[in-house]
DNA sequence: GGGCACTGTACAGTATTTGTCTAGATCATG
DNA sequence: CATGATCTAGACAAATACTGTACAGTGCCC
């Protein structure tokens, strides 16, 4: 995933302090970790490995059972409690500083940390969307300027396509992913389909102000599961009503977005994501 | 000993620590590095060559497997072409048909390919500059679809951005770069703060639609040395006409894009980018 | 207490990875 | 043209890892 170089299973246990052993066992018992093979065979650990290893050690010493602790370490770690790593809401505080500065590779760095630390679930849902919920409503209040707002989405916005790539390859079901003329708000969309690819769907993205009636030969091809508009406006998903539920007479089509409601959903023959991405991500039988 | 700053492969050895067996193993296993050969057969490194296997030493030093740290190692770009490798029209061959199948996974690898083989400069004019034109064009004549046009410029828009990396960082002067209000073509303006990125500049990008006076904060601060503007519309540049004037009085203001003229420049008191990128680069005072 | 699941550890036999070495031929250069 | 450096192709051995199974200690339930 990342690239600082994947481990072998001699070099992560000395850099976790758990036996070669025990590292197999939680693999098998638990399926805490899931190392790629080496042509040969041997275990190739990634960066978030490490991480659920690390995490799992400390839950155990914190008194948790095995498989319990296996289950946290899974679900992304406590986001809280880790020692010596920084927090979500000192990360997020890095960021805003770095913003605000306008100080591109301190946000790269602040961006480093959070990717290092946290899975990218909980990076993304606890760390990415509320920040770029924030950022819309100082934008809306105009407690910020348009350059800075700028600025910070074009930074966090290279990171998560950075994350994205490949995401259209595999075996898994596709989504196609986009947004209704007029609507400018991509980045939710990005993570989102982050999580859904994390869910092993592929993912074909077309971004913002995509005319619905364009997707005709993407519908084709490659035939996707579902197609998923997100805005955060009512208004564009009324305003391609017609598009909307011709498209959903051809392919199952999910809404979502802060424009996205129950009745709205019933009214343009769409099923409505709800929760955060990633329960919503979840939601979406893979 | 050397020859036009090449090493033979003793030298190398001398100057890095790594045995001359070790390094022909590196060579033949992981195809770490690809010297040139003298009419003889003898191997002569390159500058990157002894960068990559001190790359190498480095990561096995820190842990990783030989086989990871030569992954790592190649990593960091390789900016000569080399015999063999695909011409860029064969690569933008790869890229138009990978972009019409709406195929994420074989346009990166193509992507992948152009930057392997070519220099980032080159790379960009000669390769991204041109695809990026004749989408617009096949744009405008309706050649081809929103969806495929908007899928082609996220894939690309998503790797300059990881080029662009850190691109905020470093010791040279800053140009702050941006589209005026209503132009939303950016990804010729990443190019540009590309190549001036590797001309020493540090960069502030703020992107599409940047309302000028939202700029005001962002002159103080880390004071830049120019502004440049881009849009692919004269109305852009004349629309903002006011704010550009007042922006010029403060600082250096550039133009440039389709849209950016010589009478333009005159009238809004700017300084016109002539050229293609690289050169509109190099024309600037590094 | 007896049975049982959970969990960390151990071992045997095989396989991979990787640095080093060899042998004989070729190249570069004073 | 003699000498030292370098070439290719392959072999080799130490360190490391793999799979599968076994075993011992702990705590829980009936």
């Amino acid at each position: 995933m990342t690239d600082g170089g994947r481990l072998r299973i001699g070099e992560l246990s000395k850099r976790v302090g758990v036996s070669p052993e025990l590292l197999r066992a939680w693999e098998t018992r638990y399926e805490l970790v899931q190392p790629e093979r080496s042509a040969g065979g041997l275990r190739l650990y990634s960066q978030q490995d490490e991480r659920r290893v690390r995490v799992m050690r400390d839950r155990i010493a914190a008194g948790l059972s095995a498989a319990e602790a296996a289950r946290v370490a899974k679900l992304g770690g406590d986001p809280l409690a880790r020692d010596g790593s920084p927090s979500i809401p000192e990360i997020l505080a890095d960021l805003e500083r770095s913003f605000a500065a306008l100080d591109e590779p301190a946000a790269q760095a602040a961006l480093d940390q959070l990717f290092e630390t946290f899975e990218l679930a909980p990076a993304l849902s606890q760390a990415i969307v509320p920040f770029l919920y924030r950022l819309g409503e100082r934008w809306a209040a105009a407690e910020t300027t348009v350059a800075h707002e700028h600025f910070a989405s074009d930074v966090i916005g290279g990171r998560l396509r950075a994350l994205a790539r490949g995401w259209g390859g595999g075996v898994g079901p596709r989504a196609i992913l986009a947004c209704p003329p007029g609507e400018q708000h991509v980045l939710g969309l990005v993570c989102f389909g982050l999580a859904l690819r994390e869910r092993g769907w592929r993912i074909t993205y077309l971004g913002a102000e995509t005319p619905l009636d364009s997707l005709a030969y993407a519908l084709v091809e490659p035939s996707p599961a579902i197609v998923v508009l997100a805005a955060v406006s009512p208004q564009r998903f009324l305003d391609a009503r017609e598009d909307i539920k011709a498209l959903a007479g051809r392919v199952r089509v999910g809404i979502g977005g802060a424009g996205a409601s129950e009745g709205l959903a019933a009214a343009l023959d769409a099923d409505l994501l709800v929760g955060g991405i990633i329960e919503a991500a979840a939601s979406l039988a893979p």
